[in-house]
DNA sequence: ACTCTTACTGACTGGAGAGTTAGTTATTAT
DNA sequence: ATAATAACTAACTCTCCAGTCAGTAAGAGT
């Protein structure tokens, strides 16, 4: 039975291969940090010999690019499509949207993935750029233009909305940093749902005409 | 002349060192992170031999644990002894520490020390157990005392103090987080002052009755 | 059956850098 | 002056791991 799994393991399966190896990453490097994760230690996770890896990635550092590129971006469009679909007052879509920032700072892992670009954006820039590109770059404007619709509309008194979506996200890195940072040394826990729906409730109010 | 520079910098003065040392080290940890950053490099901003390092320092991880301790927990007394002895409407006393704190993270390196802590603390627990006790488990309370003042006093609304602080300290973060990160790899710069400014702008009048 | 290609592995190398040690030089004490 | 001590260094060792390479086995094609 042992050997029938172990045999079962050692199949060829090429086209599944660069998705387990990255997930094995995803979760070494955020548990453990990038520089403390052996590339063994992937390939252990993934089934595979390190050598193997080789085979899907340039080296250590394409394996945290693609890493990235994976993982983010992806809630970043159904978010965006979601806004330009909108219409009538904002308020109830920043509310939603902070929630559904929550809920995926929650239940993924999310703020491990935001944690690693930060303490690895000096040393790949490459990394940190994407994610500047493809995240922030994308969910700030978003909101930005949310503000500013309602600036626009008389919803909301005249702010400046640059650094008003600051304000608004803030709060939410805060919940990320603290959840991937400092919950693992003890900590005790945010309820970041609790967290976003409170900032919401005081940005809105001191938004109001 | 050269001889004698060097003579100079050659000479023994075990009193001076260690500040020596971590000046050097905070500077070149900061810059590069911990692990990039090569004790020999420490050694020789400091004008030093790898080998000194060690008479002063147990280890690498001890150093980035003096550094910490050092670094941090100085400013938050004075801002203490401001709170404790302040009478009267406490808006003016939170927009003054935010102030602060947005001067300290614009002039100097703090934000740095910042992402360095949060890079660190998964690999390095003592490092971030200690920032945890001694910088935000002291400067959180010291806000959310405010507030709890504010609300006891009529002054604001009642509102969850808890929550309220995270969502007034969290922008200030994100500009922390902005300017060691991102910032270098070719974010255009956040003015931090402004953002406190409208951060507390926007909380005062939010917290309003 | 028996190639041929492709997926995969075990065992190696090469370099880097943390930490050590034996020795050297500055400073103080006598 | 000279011995004793403390500050300091050059050069070493030792370990760890990214990346490589020569070889093995799985599956496809014939």
């Amino acid at each position: 039975m042992t050997d029938q799994l172990e045999i079962i393991t050692r199949k060829r399966r090429p086209a599944a291969r660069p998705a387990e190896i990255l997930a094995a990453a995803l979760e070494l490097f955020t548990e453990r940090g990038f520089n403390a994760t052996r590339l063994e230690d992937v390939a252990s996770r993934a089934g595979l010999s390190k050598a193997a890896i080789y085979l899907y990635f340039k080296d250590k550092n394409s394996l945290l690019a693609a890493l990235v590129q994976a993982t983010a971006g992806a809630s970043i469009a159904a978010a965006g499509l979601q806004v330009s679909q909108h219409q009538g007052p904002v308020a109830p879509l920043l509310r939603q949207l902070l929630g559904f920032m929550a809920s995926r700072l929650q239940e993924t892992r999310l703020p491990d993935l935001i944690k690693l670009v930060i303490s690895e954006s000096r040393a790949h820039p490459e990394i940190g750029r994407s994610y500047l590109d493809n995240v922030i770059g994308k969910a700030l404007p978003l909101f930005q233009s949310l503000i500013e619709r309602g600036v626009a509309s008389g919803e909301f008194r005249a702010v400046d909305a640059g650094l008003t979506v600051k304000c608004l996200v803030g709060p939410m890195l805060l919940g990320a940093i603290w959840k991937s940072a400092f919950e693992p040394i003890g900590a005790e826990p945010i309820d970041i749902a609790a967290l976003a729906a409170h900032d919401a409730d005081l940005i809105l109010r001191a938004l109001q005409p």
